[in-house]
DNA sequence: GATGATTTGTGCGTATGTATG
DNA sequence: GCATACATACGCACAAATCAT
């Protein structure tokens, strides 16, 4: 195992951290009023880092700072949830594009390893086996995002998935839903492999579109089109 | 005229226009180290709203902070422009496409007067015009974006194209360029008339990566494909 | 390396603004 | 409208890290 020194972690990193977790894991309710002054109390740490770190959440959508300071939490909209996945839509389909332009042979086995682990939690069908298999589908797509090997693509793509990490911490995944998502994810593999990049982007676009299709009737109860 | 009265603009607020707006113009060097404490003293301010407008400009992309709090101004690589514009080929295509579905009779007519004002500063052939063509041609992207009523997409491309500005600021369009922008623009304007969102988009797409190629040129003296 | 000059990280006090009774 | 309680905005002080000599 290699060794190296670490530097401590700055004060407002781990506030932002922290928050962040808060967020997205639903410990602060979407809406929910925040005092920065609670939060420093709270951690046992001045005002001035959580300060920083509200800012920082500020930029990346997770906080909403109305004209009169006051802090609230990001509150999903049904038009909200559909505008970040459009974006996502956009997004996804070129990173599954470029990373299948370009992606190395370690890379596809690293994702076929991926969804084969996946595929083995499904069958397990336990309570424990779902926890894992949301964290082996997210996983598909940050490994496909990672291969692209573009940056703005990386940050972009990553700030708007934050945004929808907290609905899938409640694990609403039906068991049925999730056999579509790992024969879809399956087949953008495949269109990788054949390194055919315009298949593996329509099938990573339809693959989110129905995604927001089942988020929307499972949140908001609403049939798509 | 309506009154209203205003509340004062937050110090973090202003310094991050200013240092936005310093960084875009290009009055601070690409890659040029700046100090929280030094522009505390140049504004006459805390460093408190300082760090805080700097936090914010970090999320954004335009300043670097390093593992030891050493902060540069974003500084574009060539690889970086590529990624910058991929990005907004997926982006601004989709902006069209939606704003071809959507827009008004109005904002279309606000879009075509645009173009007007172009083609006639463009025949002006002045110095002074060449600026407000400038201005012009980001206007028509700008109220493209504006139309797709996507608030995601639109602080996307907000940030990415802030990136893009301070090479603009430049004035580097040669002549025969701008022609070529003015008339990808009527391409795509007569597009959204005919409601035809996919070329509308493919044509946005071919635009900017013309746009690409031609800042590859002349920033960088690279040819491409 | 050791030393002094900068620079950043953080805590805290005060002024000011906002909500509530 | 006023008083109180509490929130945020900002400036400032000091310690720790960094850099140059």
């Amino acid at each position: 195992m290699t060794f190296s020194i670490q530097r401590p972690v700055s004060y407002h990193d781990q506030v932002h951290r922290y928050l962040k977790d808060m967020i997205i894991k639903g410990r602060y309710q979407p809406g929910e009023r925040i005092y920065e002054s609670k939060i420093a109390k709270e951690l046992q740490v001045s005002r001035s880092p959580v300060r920083e770190a509200i800012r920082t959440l500020e930029q990346e959508g997770l906080l909403l700072i109305d004209e009169k300071s006051k802090i609230t939490v990001y509150e999903p909209t049904l038009k909200d949830l559909e505008d970040i996945y459009q974006c996502r839509q956009a997004l996804e389909s070129l990173a599954v594009s470029l990373a299948t332009q370009s992606a190395k042979k370690e890379t596809l086995e690293l994702i076929e390893r991926t969804l084969r682990e996946a595929n083995r939690e499904f069958e397990q069908n336990s309570c424990q086996s779902a926890q894992a298999l949301l964290h082996l589908n997210t996983r598909f797509h940050d490994l496909i995002i990672e291969a692209s090997q573009n940056r703005r693509l990386q940050k972009q793509l990553h700030d708007l998935r934050s945004l929808t990490f907290f609905y899938r911490s409640k694990n609403i995944e039906k068991r049925e839903r999730c056999f579509e998502i790992i024969s879809q994810h399956q087949g953008i593999y495949r269109s990788m492999r054949q390194r055919d990049e315009a298949k593996a982007a329509e099938l990573m676009r339809r693959h989110i579109e129905a995604d927001l299709c089942y988020l929307k009737t499972v949140l908001f109860g609403e049939k798509s089109e």
